[in-house]
DNA sequence: ATCAAAATTTTACCCGCGTAAATTTTACTA
DNA sequence: TAGTAAAATTTACGCGGGTAAAATTTTGAT
């Protein structure tokens, strides 16, 4: 709040006292000043509300304090979640970080990637669509963007990949379906959008072979982010049927448990491990929502803020290491097993 | 993919064989330039893959074209899909959206207000935390910015609002509940975070007197976003407790009444609209999981499209009138009874 | 008080583009 | 083919800072 308006850096640092590179330094890093030039500085910005202009600032740096942060879907809580937590320390760390969902379209993921570009970030945290992402433009954007994948992982691309454990979700939950009851039957879309829902099948298969036991894939048609209401379709169908070779379901993930959770509902069928329940339903994800279906669900839960924490320290460290890493590391995060009333 | 690296749009012109003024204009409007001329930049740019650099572009602009999508919370899927529907329109206009999520948090709030003051946007979509917004930023913010206000209204800020007719909704439900059936109690949040919610109460209040019915409001504590687990919790104790006056409960939101369902499953209190259903349930705004919910949620649906395409409509206005209305216009679009199983 | 190290200032140049005005070229009409 | 409007080029300047190197000042320790 003042009287003359401050057009430029050259302004503030003539009425501050102090010149215009020594301000320029500030504003790169307050604790690059003396403490007295410091507090001078603060003290006119207090009076004059100045602010460098951003596109300047960025035009000449080589490396940007801007953060990319793509994901496949934001209209699943999940990915809001995670990047309530990404964004949280990015901006803890100085950066700027930038929110990208490609509301799962290839068209638009490529566009993102392409904008994305342009804006010269320092780095990019990238959770791609998977399956329908075009791979090829990834690869591309990754030699150009020092870049980490998160929560889907693609062969070979990005600098690391940091996710969860699917082996450790799967095994934890078929087991402890085996052990309290029947042995379960895996639920999951014909043409999964992710490949996470791969590994958690062959997961499941070997899981089932280990224990012994004669493994049953559901495969239900749908195509999509629409997962819960392919999950109730998919149920409607199962169940109508009566086609269901165990009494256990466990789905290859929670939007899927969902939807098949209400088919159950609407079919009058009893689901949870209390006495007079027909059928037992778990899954993988803990989905916000997975404690408010009826009933709640049992489930294994992504550590969020394990994975949300580890690949945005990743991210960190390849920009210190200048963009490249020697290996491309995987870090894969396991499993905690929710009991809820489900199974 | 090409040999030589372009570096700027001189090296681009002089390769192209057209002067630098010309390129930028085509950047500026492909249409503007000559066709001939366009043929051959498209021809160079194909070869060269040369793009302009953002930040020097809009250094000079005075107006950029940035537009600025700020939610309150986008763990809550409601926001991811109207921000999927602005960030469209915003597009196809050939403006460049940037996003924000406030994370239900009013320093976070005025966090995103600065950096995007210093974005220079052409226009800003602002849905405000509501009670929790620091009115005084927001209105200092609207001064320098062209905003138009969405979903959450606070009075006389932004110069225009786009939001939904409360009346409209709690009308129809209350409407339609005391028709067939017993009149509706109104459950809500003591302190609720939006300023919907007070709407809604009042609208509730007058529509109950206006039929010659008696009305109950409801108030649960609990304070913050998690609206399932707060009326969830409420649930629990109302049930518990045994205090409800009729068999019918309007929620003030989907949320809520998503968290209310769940107690009533955990409490073996069957809810529906079918014979042998202790009670009803209904609600508000047909949030993208209200329909998986057991069972299915009636509710009150939120015009989605219109409301988001007219709040990308009036900021284009907003925008070509040069950031100023002559009256800060309110419109509200009315909701559409949506019945399902739970009443 | 002396002196080296750290911090700051000066100086000087660059970045990549926008934009305006005057001039020249091109395209279309008569 | 002349005349004219549209398009393109030239010219010239500005934007708001980054950044590097050398010169100067300040700081802190001896």
């Amino acid at each position: 709040m003042s009287q003359p308006e401050i057009r430029n850096m050259e302004e503030f640092a003539a009425i501050s006292g102090i010149s215009r590179p020594t301000v320029s330094k500030y504003f790169h890093d307050p604790s690059s000043v003396r403490k007295s030039t410091r507090m001078r500085i603060e003290a006119a910005l207090e009076k004059y509300d100045y602010r460098p202009n951003i596109y300047a600032m960025n035009q000449n740096r080589k490396l940007t304090k801007n953060i990319g942060i793509v994901v496949p879907y934001l209209a699943d809580p999940f990915f809001g979640e995670i990047v309530r937590m990404i964004e949280g320390r990015c901006i803890e760390a100085g950066f700027t970080p930038s929110l990208f969902s490609s509301h799962g379209d290839q068209a638009h993921e490529n566009d993102i990637l392409d904008s994305l570009r342009s804006m010269k970030p320092a780095g990019v945290l990238l959770a791609p669509l998977g399956r329908q992402s075009d791979k090829s433009a990834i690869e591309t954007f990754c030699k150009h963007v020092p870049t980490v994948l998160f929560d889907s992982n693609i062969e070979g691309m990005g600098e690391a990949f940091v996710g969860s454990d699917n082996h450790s979700f799967v095994s934890q939950t078929v087991e402890y379906l085996s052990r309290t009851g029947q042995s379960p039957c895996f639920f999951e879309m014909r043409t999964p959008a992710n490949p996470n829902a791969n590994k958690r099948r062959i997961a499941y298969l070997s899981m089932m072979e280990r224990l012994g036991l004669e493994p049953h894939v559901i495969k239900i048609d749908g195509t999509g982010w629409g997962f819960e209401e392919i999950g109730r379709q998919g149920g409607l169908k199962v169940l109508s049927e009566k086609s269901l070779p165990t009494n256990t379901v466990l789905c290859s993930n929670d939007r899927l448990a969902i939807g098949f959770l209400a088919a159950c509902y609407e079919s009058g069928v009893r689901v949870g491990r209390a006495p007079g329940c027909e059928l037992r339903v778990a899954s993988h994800d803990d989905h916000p929502f997975s404690r408010f279906t009826c009933p709640s669900l049992t489930t294994a839960a992504h550590d969020y803020n394990a994975v949300s924490d580890h690949s945005v320290e990743t991210l960190f460290r390849l920009i210190e290491s200048g963009g490249r890493f020697e290996n491309r590391a995987e870090s894969l995060f396991p499993a905690r097993l929710i009991m809820r009333e489900s199974a």
